[in-house]
Order: C-alpha cells, then sequence, then structure tokens
DNA sequence: TAATCGTGGCA
DNA sequence: TTGCCAAGATT
C-alpha cells in the first residue's frame, strides 16, 4: 500500500513537470469533449507528428459532430487516408452518430455510459473524462504503462489485455482529485519525452528519485512484454488494366476487414515465384470480362508493404484493351475512372506504391 | 484471450 | 535491413 506522502510527492513532481515541459500542441488549447475525442482516437498506436496535420484537416472540414454525422463515409475516409487503422475512422463516425442520436448531442461524462460509444475503449473514455470533464479517471495506454512499470518495477506483462487493469488500479490511488488532466497527460508526456522504451533520459526525469527501477539500473528491463511472430508474407499481383478511352479498372474492398472500404487496382494472389505474374493477370479477366484482346507490360519493379501481422510483395502488371467494346460490369464493386477522377477515391498506401510503379500521377 | 487492424520513424 | 515502437479497440 502507498503512503500518502509518497503519493503527494510523485503528484508534486509529475505536475510541476509537466506545467514546464508540455508540448503545444493543438489538441490541448481546447478542452471541447469532441475535439479531445478526435485527438485521442488518431493518436491511437500513432505518432504525434503524423496526427498533427490530420487533425487540423478533420476538424477544419468537421467542426462539429452534425458535420461529422452527416458526412458520407468514403469522404471520411478520404480525410483518414494514409492515416492507418481505418476502422477508428468508421467507428468515429459511427460513435458520433450515436451521441448525436441518444445523447442530444452531449457526450457523455460518466465512464459506463462512454464506454458503450463505438470506438471509445478503457483508454479513450479515461481520456476524455479527465482532459475534458477534469475527472479523476485513468487513462492508460502505453506510455502510462511504461512509466509505472518502471516506477514500481511491475513485472505482469503488458500484452495481455488484463494487466491494463493493475495499472488503472494504481492510477486511482495516485491521480489527485483536482488536477486529472495534467496528472494524466504528464504521465504520457513523460513516457514520450522521457521516460522513452530504449533510451530512457533518467537524468532529466523528474520522478528518478521515486523510481525502482532506476534504483536496481533495470530500466530497460521494463515493460515485459511478449514477443510478437513474424509477419506473414502473402505475394499479389496488382492488375493495372486501361480501357480504350485510358480509363481505368478499380474495384472497391470488401465493407469489413483489412483496409475495409478502400479501393484498388485489382489484386490476384499468386504462390512466390514470378513466372504466374503474367498468367494470374490474365486468368484474373478471364474471370472478370472473358475473353478480352489486350496488350500487356509487366513491370520490372515490384514493392513490398509492410502490416502489423502481414507482409505483402506486389507485381505490377499494365494492360491496354485493344478492342473497343468492354462488357459491363454487372454487380462487382468495379469502375472504370478516368486518371484525373483517381484523387477522388480513397486509396491506402500500398496502392499509391501501385500508382508510382505505374507511372500513373496521384 | 488472442488475433486483427496501417503507417512511418528510428536504432 | 530488420525489428521494435507509437495517446488501442474490436471481435
Amino acid at each position: 500500500m502507498l503512503q500518502s506522502h509518497f503519493i503527494i510527492e510523485f503528484q508534486k513532481y509529475l505536475l510541476k513537470w509537466y506545467k514546464e515541459n508540455r508540448r503545444d500542441l493543438p489538441w490541448r488549447r481546447t478542452v471541447d469533449p469532441y475535439y479531445i475525442w478526435i485527438s485521442e482516437v488518431m493518436l491511437q498506436q500513432t505518432q504525434v507528428d503524423t496526427v498533427i496535420p490530420y487533425y487540423e484537416k478533420f476538424i477544419t472540414h468537421y467542426p462539429t459532430m452534425h458535420a461529422l454525422a452527416q458526412a458520407p463515409q468514403e469522404e471520411v475516409l478520404k480525410h483518414w487516408e494514409g492515416l492507418g487503422y481505418y476502422s477508428r475512422a468508421r467507428n468515429l463516425q459511427a460513435g458520433v452518430r450515436e451521441v448525436v442520436e441518444n445523447y442530444d448531442a452531449q457526450i457523455p461524462s460518466d465512464r459506463k455510459t462512454l464506454l458503450n460509444v463505438k470506438g471509445i475503449g478503457p483508454y479513450t473514455a479515461g481520456a476524455i473524462l479527465s482532459i475534458a470533464y477534469q475527472k479523476p479517471e485513468p487513462a492508460v495506454d502505453g506510455n502510462v504503462m511504461r512509466v509505472l512499470s518502471r516506477i514500481f518495477q511491475i513485472d505482469e506483462d503488458i500484452t495481455k489485455a488484463k494487466t491494463r487493469k493493475t495499472f488503472e488500479q494504481l492510477v486511482y490511488t495516485l491521480i489527485p482529485e483536482d488536477d486529472a488532466s495534467p496528472f494524466n497527460q504528464g504521465l504520457m508526456e513523460l513516457g514520450a519525452l522521457i521516460c522513452k522504451p530504449k533510451t530512457p533520459l533518467c537524468e532529466a526525469c523528474p520522478l528518478s528519485h521515486l523510481c525502482q527501477a532506476r534504483q536496481a539500473g533495470k530500466q530497460t528491463d521494463y515493460p515485459v512484454k511478449s514477443k510478437k511472430l513474424k509477419q506473414k508474407g502473402i505475394h499479389y499481383v496488382a492488375v493495372v488494366l486501361q480501357d480504350d478511352q485510358g480509363r481505368y479498372l478499380i474495384q472497391q474492398r470488401p465493407s469489413e476487414g483489412l483496409l475495409a472500404g478502400f479501393w484498388e487496382f485489382p489484386l490476384q494472389e499468386i504462390s512466390a515465384s514470378t513466372d504466374e505474374v503474367l498468367p494470374s493477370a490474365e486468368q484474373f479477366i478471364e474471370e472478370t470480362f472473358g475473353t478480352l484482346s489486350i496488350k500487356w507490360s509487366v513491370c520490372e519493379e515490384t514493392a513490398q508493404h509492410i502490416f502489423s501481422h502481414l507482409k505483402w510483395q506486389l507485381n505490377v502488371v499494365q494492360g491496354k484493351v485493344l478492342s473497343g467494346q468492354v462488357p459491363s460490369l454487372q454487380e462487382k464493386p468495379m469502375r472504370w475512372i478516368a486518371e484525373t477522377e483517381l484523387k477522388d477515391y480513397p486509396f491506402p498506401v500500398p496502392q499509391q506504391k501501385i500508382m508510382k510503379i505505374a507511372r500513373i500521377a496521384y
């Protein structure tokens, strides 16, 4: 059990350090729960410098919850393009619609209700409650677990879901009643700027005199986390097809799963060898349109894209339809679009790499 | 619980 | 180059 003088000491040094060292970030110039919500979702598993331009653009386009609620989903995805983890965008919009419809556009201020809103989990709920509503609630992210696991030499594996609860209980004992926002943000800022994963700057740390790992010289042994497996490799051929008018064939991905709802040049999975590249492309066209007269060229350059759990190897084949008539597409989620229209569709990064290889402007 | 879901930075 | 890492949520 922690003694009260330790807790007071912890709060005092952390709050003083945060007050003097906090970065001036766009979302720190407001306490509007809607803007805090957007920033927290964008910051999930994403670095601050990456988020800043997306945040600025997003709140300009969707300054109110009503604006976001009424926007077409594909337009929202377009604004999220390149930021990754696209279910965040769909869930954010779904959550905002829930709040507009069920709570008269007032974001709930209690944890239980907040957790029922789409896209809001334990961390984001705590962040909104503490930062926007000044409530003494924990907001435990990777920074907080790293900082606290070092200070208290906590050995639990932070990759396990239930470990977060251990840290939440600890934060409940540490967090000050009246300074919840700077306390939570201070813990995260300390993790980001000082208590870094590889090379913690303990000499500059305001809590080093309270840190057990530091006293034991074992800072980099914490946090404890199990290793993750290597990405599984998959080989594809991207089929870049143009009709006689120079339009490109693009296809929409399914509404669930990887890169849901995004557009792409049709991908055909192949086994590793390159001698399958052209036959696979031809097979795709055969299955989609039947027999067509096409002038093919195989691109020498290939692309690679690494996801959290997958590694794509991409070959590119370009084809031009020689005959005038292209069969109709029926119910397939495909379209023929002009090169100038590509910019109106959301394309994920691997597709942008394919465009570069195929020398298509985007 | 464990797997899924992006992308860019960095040692 | 490779692996790790970043203000996690969902299923």
